[in-house]
DNA sequence: GAGTGGTCTAGACCACCTG
DNA sequence: AGGTGGTCTAGACCACTCG
């Protein structure tokens, strides 16, 4: 019942810890998309797949008749793609840790929400918690994520897998993330986000609203994200 | 020597304006991928390529076992991935304008400037302009931009074709955007930048440094893009 | 000229969704 | 059961970069 890892993902899993282990360093050229195909003994659509993938992790970039070079100055936290928090850690120097606020309880949906929530969604309640995330012992970002109470069975008082919902939720129930919307501001720090982000008050802060998509039908969750950007940009990069 | 436009471009551009034009409304269903490769001559993989284009444009979602949906609410401005701003107006019933604060001259590089410029570029100067961007008569953006002063007969007395770097580049010099990298902080408004947009001083800002590399070799290019949240946020889609 | 990534064809099998 | 998008194969030709 499980789905099986598609190919191209691990090809891309394998490419991304040979570059972060460095068998591929900064600013050089990762093996032509012909020896990759070769190599994996997968059709060259696979292996662009997989580059597609890391292209939009901001890990490598392509050249026309050059080839795909491994970027090298990554200083800004590449957090408008998806993927988990805690894997900022594994891609760079950066040490990622988070602290629970308020651990996950059941409430009712917030009104007014942030988007829109479906009606099928809203009559089972909602999963709510909040968290700051921390990079080298510095908040950086404060996490409001909200739920559908439905199909989680011990979901409140589970530990997080890695400290990541990402993991956790695809490896305990089988969820992943198909697709996000997200919606960006800047906002001034109200008292409480800066006490949880130790910043001043009214300092700007990057909001970022999210709705993700997932694989289950009728489970889709939502997060406001209060990023403080003084020491860590918020990147992404992309091929159009 | 120009280059031709890729058949999946071209379909991509079909399809958006059939979608901006209503023939296919908000909510409903693109026809599938299979009847769209009949329709066109084109196969399945082209097709994705296309409608991963509108993909990434925010226009349209996929859901696997469904189809292709048009995407309905779209009250952010959907700038964070990359084309021209104009086209904005054309896929909302937002009315786009842009005034100079200044025309384009020929300066030197700033230093320390957000990238790191390539040293071949940094030789033959810079050419630089600021504009405001203006949504529904409001201005939205506060838009600095920095090109190498190379290849680019005129630029500094030609009119922007609608108002549009990037369509200028296309069609005048027949540059294009193939990839950028982009970088997000939330800043206090300094008082040049609550004057250009009519905000309060120290108003939370969300600034975007980007660097565009095109398909001419050593000819990219840099800007650093000042938006005021507090009436239109930004945006963007994407499928994982 | 040799090698690279960009585009494209013509198929195939699968998991998912809906009637 | 039939249609949808997701993945994948095995090729092909092109424009671009570099020595």
């Amino acid at each position: 019942m499980q789905n099986a890892i598609p190919r191209y993902k691990e090809v891309q899993n394998i490419l991304r810890k040979q570059i972060l282990k460095g068998t591929y360093a900064s600013g050089h050229l990762l093996p032509s998309e012909h020896d990759l195909s070769h190599t994996y003994s997968i059709t060259r659509t696979t292996v662009r797949q997989a580059l597609d993938g890391l292209i939009r992790e901001g890990l490598i970039a392509k050249h026309k008749g050059k080839g795909s070079i491994v970027i090298s100055d990554r200083k800004s936290l590449a957090l408008l793609h998806i993927k988990p928090f805690t894997s900022i850690s594994a891609e760079t120097s950066f040490k990622t840790s988070s602290v629970f606020l308020q651990k996950t309880k059941i409430i009712t949906w917030p009104k007014p929400f942030f988007f829109h929530v479906n009606h099928d969604l809203s009559v089972t309640g909602c999963l709510h918690f909040e968290r700051v995330r921390y990079v080298n012992m510095e908040p950086v970002i404060l996490d409001n994520t909200y739920l559908p109470n439905v199909n989680l069975p011990r979901f409140t008082i589970r530990k997080f897998i890695n400290d990541s919902l990402f993991e956790t939720l695809q490896t305990a129930y089988g969820i992943h993330i198909v697709n996000v919307v997200q919606d960006l501001r800047a906002e001034s720090a109200t008292e409480g986000q800066a006490n949880a982000l130790k910043v001043n008050i009214n300092t700007p802060l990057l909001h970022i609203y999210r709705k993700y998509l997932t694989n289950k039908k009728n489970f889709e969750f939502y997060s406001s994200l209060y990023c403080s950007t003084q020491k860590y940009t918020i990147g992404n990069q992309f091929s159009i």
